[in-house]
RNA sequence: GGGCCCGUAGCGCAGUAUGGAUAGCGCGGCAGCCUCCUAAGCUGUAGGUCAUGGGUUCAAAUCCCACCGGGCCCGCCA
């Protein structure tokens, strides 16, 4: 079955050979046209070719016809009296199409790729709630994830908890000396130790020259596996399962827990050091401002301290580590758990320290993908480097995303005065929305929503909910990633316009017809009655290959939002101009029929790869 | 001082990777559409020197240079 992918690559491959048997080379380029109008695909190439030959057009007439020849059945080419050359796909290739798609029940999808692939996200420090910054790498993270799943991809989850930062030492510090109880009635574990503990702390940290002494003590004891470690193992577990139930409402999935933790004490830093000793990309300074420091040194110059004069390593190193761990650069000799179920059916793994069940939890992969704010860009691209200096089939790749700040409205409610048009969250400070808190004020207001307009539904509460996910999941993946998001509170509760709803709507809007009217006859022939509305949605459709492509190699997961909202407003269109239960002709009924279908089984499949629920009715 | 990202309609954003045909969408404004598969919807209308200046090109929102405004990174910290 040809679909948008293989006929972009087989016009591509036709133009190619077409110009190189007329003897030329040409850069040409070939896209999808700004207005529909145009054709489905066009090529600049009779532009580049006015270079050649004497301009009186015979040289674009021998192309046009050798790419006649070259581009099959398929498609129809035309000469546009501008230059252009337009590509269109014939309507019986269209309804080749929905035949298939109603015969496989969905999408004839060919693997992309079937490599192994991991992909590390969320990464929240296990000391306080998830808020919505922690929720725009979880919710890009999944969604690539998903896509490479989709895509045909064998992908491992991975989510690193680091448990001996001074995060953990801080709310360490609250428990131990500040006198906070450790049984907040009637608040969720990570809610307390993040809005109140934390908060605390870092207060009165700011005059209290002891306290200080102190936390320096705790995050010592933590690194080498002290007295302290225990306590700090199962509050940071507390903390974790309050954060996780947080992930899983936001419809995340794992595979498998890295700790910090694991890494110290297992020595793999040392394994690195060792690797990077011996591949010669790393020295110890003798003289000048960094005496007595391993450090690595760049190819443009640069370098950067990974032990420091007394012998710890700093933050970096551990990193590096982790990434040589995760492609398989170093020795795995970590022992794997069970550590709980998921919601969605499948086993959450963890590492363990000491004896462990057979070493069966983690395969390294030879690409790893890691989903990162992009303050940290620079780090990690260093780290990617360095990976590739060691290793070239390795691949580190790096999915950066812009931060997410505060209106100035929504600062000021929260009771925060600032200056400017946005604000900054800041844990320490207390100024950040939790996903919880978002998340349930979306799903009243969902609620309400669904009382006022639709009160016979079945299942309110349950609407609510997938309409709060579906609302939080879209607004984080429309925007691009490197632009900074700015959250107010008043627009983050709106449930139309451009919203995850809408698109929803429109799915629950297919399936409402399908379950009056019934699903399609097989033998669709929708040649002689495709009006352009029609035509529109299905060729639409037919681009889902191609859209998933871009978001597995670009790592764009927003262009596949971008396109389902482009669907959904194709098919809104369509369902506003074409009836279905009042057409009398049968064979009319029954093609509009099989395009919804197809709708209901392609967005539903997108759906599944975007995160956003699929609901029967709204 | 060195580097990265953003700037498109009153507001919020697509489009920039790979230059291409009248620059799209949402909210808000104005005027309409429920006896008809759910109006979380649809139609029409007003609203743009694509921050600014130069350059390359048959062609620039898109590429290059400069510059203005905003955000961020550059530690023997984590």
């Amino acid at each position: 079955m040809v679909t948008f992918l293989r006929l972009y690559n087989d016009l591509s491959k036709a133009i190619a050979d077409s110009l190189k048997a007329l003897g030329v080379t040409a850069d040409f380029s070939l896209f999808q046209p700004s207005d529909d109008g145009h054709g489905d695909l066009s090529t600049n190439v009779y532009f580049l070719l006015s270079k050649f030959g004497n301009g009186d057009g015979a040289l674009a007439d021998n192309l046009i016809k050798e790419i006649k020849q070259r581009a099959g059945p398929i498609v129809s080419v035309e000469r546009h009296s501008s230059g252009y050359i337009n590509f269109r796909l014939n309507p019986s290739a269209l309804d080749e199409f929905l035949r298939t798609v109603i015969r496989e029940a969905g999408f004839p999808m060919e693997p992309i790729s079937r490599q192994r692939v991991t992909i590390e996200h969320t990464a929240v420090n296990p000391n306080k709630a998830l808020h919505v910054g922690h929720a725009r790498n979880l919710v890009l993270g999944d969604v690539m994830y998903r896509s490479l799943k989709r895509g045909g991809w064998d992908v491992e989850v991975l989510n690193y908890i680091d448990d001996t930062g001074v995060q953990i030492a801080d709310i360490i510090l609250g428990f131990k000396e500040l006198g906070f109880s450790l049984d907040p009635a009637g608040k969720k574990f990570d809610h307390y130790c993040g809005d109140d503990v934390y908060v605390g702390v870092n207060r009165a940290l700011e005059s209290d020259e002891v306290l200080r002494e102190k936390r320096s003590h705790i995050l010592r004891e933590l690194e080498d596996g002290g007295p302290i470690s225990s306590f700090a193992a199962q509050l940071v577990k507390r903390i974790l399962d309050e954060e996780l139930k947080t992930s899983w409402a936001l419809g995340a999935h794992y595979d498998l827990l890295n700790w910090e933790s694991h890494f110290l004490l297992g020595g793999y830093w040392r394994d690195m050091f060792e690797l990077l000793l011996a591949k010669g990309l790393i020295v110890k300074e003798t003289s000048g401002k960094y005496q007595g420091c391993w450090v690595l040194t760049g190819d443009n110059g640069e370098n950067k301290v990974l032990v420091r004069s007394d012998g710890t390593a700093v933050y970096t190193a551990k990193d590096l580590a982790y990434a040589g761990w995760k492609l398989g650069l170093l020795n795995d000799h970590m022992g794997y758990d069970v550590y709980a179920r998921q919601p969605d059916g499948t086993n959450l793994l963890t590492t363990t320290l000491g004896g462990s069940s057979a070493n069966t939890g983690f395969r390294a992969a030879d690409e790893t993908i890691i989903v990162i704010g992009q303050e940290q860009r620079p780090i990690q691209e260093m780290i990617a480097r360095t990976i590739e200096r060691i290793d070239k089939r390795k691949r580190y790749r790096i999915l950066a995303y812009g931060a997410v700040a505060l209106s100035n409205d929504t600062a000021a409610r929260m009771g925060f005065k600032v200056e400017g048009s946005i604000a900054h969250m800041s844990g320490r400070s207390g100024l950040y929305i939790n996903v919880d808190d978002l998340l349930s004020l979306l799903e009243k207001t969902a609620l309400e929503e669904v009382e006022n307009r639709n009160p016979n539904a079945i299942d309110k509460p349950e609407i609510a909910r997938g309409v709060a996910l579906g609302a939080i999941r879209y607004s984080i993946l429309r925007q691009d990633l490197d632009k900074l998001m700015v959250l107010d509170m008043e627009s983050a509760l709106r449930l139309d316009g451009d919203t995850g709803p809408y698109i929803q709507y429109t799915l629950a809007r297919a399936k409402k017809i399908l379950r009056k009217v019934g699903e399609p006859a097989e033998d669709v022939y929708i040649e002689r009655v495709l009006s352009a509305e029609e035509r529109n949605l299905l060729i639409l459709l037919f681009k889902y290959d191609y859209i998933l492509k871009d978001v597995v190699d670009n790592l764009t997961p927003n262009k596949l939002a971008i396109y389902a909202r482009k669907l959904a407003v194709s098919f809104n269109t369509f369902y506003e101009r074409r009836r279905i239960l009042g057409e009398p002709d049968a064979q009319t009924r029954n093609s509009r029929l099989a395009i919804v279908k197809a709708y209901e089984l392609i967005m539903g499949d997108i759906f599944g790869v975007l995160g956003l629920p699929v609901l029967e009715e709204m």
